[in-house]
DNA sequence: AATTATTTTTAGATTTGTCTAAAATATATT
DNA sequence: AATATATTTTAGACAAATCTAAAAATAATT
């Protein structure tokens, strides 16, 4: 397997989320996520498919083939790997961990992040409940479910929130609520689509349909 | 305070440990010490000097500057918060950590590095003995070991104790181990890194290898 | 279908860090 | 002191990653 600069890296792994919603992904959007010119980015593409790593035609966009995909998802697994570490064990919120996580990536010893994997327990999530890639890329699907749209008296375990502003984790934080947290929903307001919750061993609570639209769970 | 690329901090770092020997440093060792090419070292000599970094006159040396040793002493803390890491979280054995720490001593974040130190109890040497610079510059000057790879049969006081949670603290009580206790190692067990001491006036006792590498002594 | 607008690529320049080969300076030796 | 040797610097080139401005291709609109 060759060696990718930094660089080389984030292209990839910009390519691999985009690829995700358009199937075909172009000179443009791309530049836009990498805060480049599209000049730039043609550049960059050129090296890419040299090395292997896309499938691509001028003036017709591209998108990463298996082997691109793999080195993305190595890139995503030390990302969401050191998120974890930044947050659970250094106590950084979740709104400060990403930036530093985008340095960490880069990180190139393989023996580092199996042994950071283990030492953190082999999660699954990271701490905005995105999944991490195992360390042969496979992703733990989840069926997750909106918690506003979640089943009553279910036990029910939190597995992402969507919106990661400030404020919203502020408003976690005073429910207790966070990732990996179980709760059941006791009841529904048809008023105002508000719910009042019980998170395991803890007093019951009511919360708004704004925040149960942006919290979302897993159960069996 | 200015921002330093990679290659920048790399040079500084080098001056620093080179001009701890030589008062006044050569441009070849500098090249030696770095790998590289002697005119390499000139062109960076020019772009430091500018900076502000250095005392360079043509052909006479150079060395640095209050400024550079701020520099220097913040990348050398970084990279021994990590090897420190590295052995006593991740169980690194003690030659691996450095080519890793080599990386990681770049991160930017000034709050990782702050809560990283923390959570590993503030530590003032890292595995090789070295000292830690605190977040001020100042450097132990005590010549400390750690237990784990001290002499045997030597009499070692104990200097400081990183791993400083209850459950340590607890166990050390237990061993009647403390600050200024003097001890002597009478042999290693190979099969769990355990090793018998003896600590002055008390019956010998076996301490697991996880209590050794907390554990930090100095000798003559 | 022709024209306009948008997107993408090319051409050429720039910055950072490196190199080789030659010139300049300093040091050592006879 | 003169010459030889070693060290250091300069000059010019190169690769990686970026940019601007202009050209080419594609898409949208009349």
């Amino acid at each position: 397997m060759t060696n990718f600069s930094v660089s080389e890296e984030n292209y990839i792994k910009s390519i691999y989320h985009l690829q995700q919603d358009t199937h075909t992904v172009n000179t443009n959007s791309l530049a836009v996520e990498m805060n480049t010119k599209p000049a730039s980015v043609t550049d960059m593409l050129k090296k890419l498919k040299q090395k292997k790593i896309l499938q691509y035609e001028k003036y017709k966009g591209f998108r990463l083939n298996e082997n691109g995909k793999k080195i993305a998802l190595t890139v995503v697994r030390k990302h969401r790997l050191w998120e974890f570490f930044l947050a659970n064990n250094l106590g950084f919120e979740w709104d400060k961990v990403h930036a530093i996580a985008e340095e960490l990536e880069h990180i190139s010893s393989q023996e580092l992040i199996q042994k950071l994997d283990s030492y953190l327990g082999n999660p699954s999530f990271d701490p905005h409940g995105d999944p991490i890639p195992d360390k042969h890329g496979n992703i733990p699907h989840l069926k997750q479910r909106c918690l506003a749209i979640a089943p009553i008296n279910k036990t029910l375990i939190v597995s992402s929130v969507t919106n990661q502003t400030a404020e919203m984790l502020d408003m976690l934080k005073h429910y207790k609520i966070k990732i990996g947290s179980s709760l059941k929903i006791i009841r529904h307001f048809t008023f105002d689509g508000s719910m009042e919750i019980r998170l395991l061993k803890n007093a019951a609570c009511v919360i708004s349909d704004p925040v149960a639209k942006n919290v979302f769970v897993h159960y069996d």
